[in-house]
DNA sequence: GCGTTTTGCTTGCAAGAGCTAGCACTCCGC
DNA sequence: GCGGAGTGCTAGCTCTTGCAAGCAAAACGC
């Protein structure tokens, strides 16, 4: 496994934002995510690299949706095109029939649409990240 | 962290499944995911809770998304209905007739999904496994 | 000043992830 | 029969994750 030196500063640091954004301690996160507070600590200064379910965890507890949180570890990536089958593949109101139609619709219309050349600078989309933070509700925590 | 046992055997099994749809032994799966071959057979067997980076290796070696592993993993949750309609509005690799297909296609889904108000005994249908499977290439590996 | 509370961090440990070395078994060709 | 190749698994090991116990410093109220 990849030691946290490998691991890039950026999900501890994007916790440790979200955190002070929501102007809470490190310790009212961690009561409310579940987890220890020194343990949180080496996270959020990229001393220990956290599995899915901890990030899971922290996630909810600063209202951010999983999959911007595991984007933001490297966990999942943030191509526009892996989004939609991925979202079709998660959605529990499509049958199986239709995740398969919907794929091939999809994956049809890219076919196509790589025929006609798009302009290569479309495709490099940075909106990934600036939708992550938008979507954080700041959370005011009283004083115990 | 929870125990293996605690872990729904589900993921261990459903990547055993989808490794013998795709006709490949343990050992060429382990290999191509840059995982052990005994750590593989113990995570089919449910022995071992992969993490994440693992399970994404392995998705990419049997040609699964990575979404639908964690999801399956319970890593991820189902949350389709924005997801879905949301990926597809910043899909780069679409033009915007295709994106109002696409959101028209799977709203019409939707519909009748909630128009034939399944029976409770269908909506928990164990489906989405063969769904995942048709849908990797079955690799053929040739004998080292 | 004092004592108390809050804050973030250090340290040592247990449990678990993931590995290597190797085993037992099956199948095949000679 | 044999040896070789392929298969899935066992066992012991190292390292990492996540924790509990506790520390040092800052902030606060009296």
């Amino acid at each position: 496994m990849a030691t946290p030196k490998d691991l890039p500063q950026d999900i501890g640091t994007f916790i440790r934002d979200l955190r002070q954004t929501a102007k809470i301690s490190l310790r009212q996160l961690a009561d409310k995510a579940g987890v220890s507070n020194p343990y949180l600590s080496q996270i959020e200064r990229g001393l220990r690299k956290p599995s899915a379910e901890v990030l899971q965890q922290i996630a909810s507890a600063l209202r951010v949706s999983t999959p911007a949180m595991y984007l933001r570890a490297g966990l999942l990536d943030g191509e526009g095109q892996q989004g939609v089958l991925a979202a079709i593949a998660v959605d529990p109101e499509l049958t199986i029939a239709q995740k398969q139609s919907l794929t091939q619709i999809y994956e049809t219309f890219r076919n196509e649409n790589a025929r006609n050349a798009p302009p290569a600078s479309e495709a490099e989309t940075p909106s990934p990240d600036a939708e992550s933070a938008p979507r954080t509700t700041p959370i005011a925590e009283e004083t115990k």
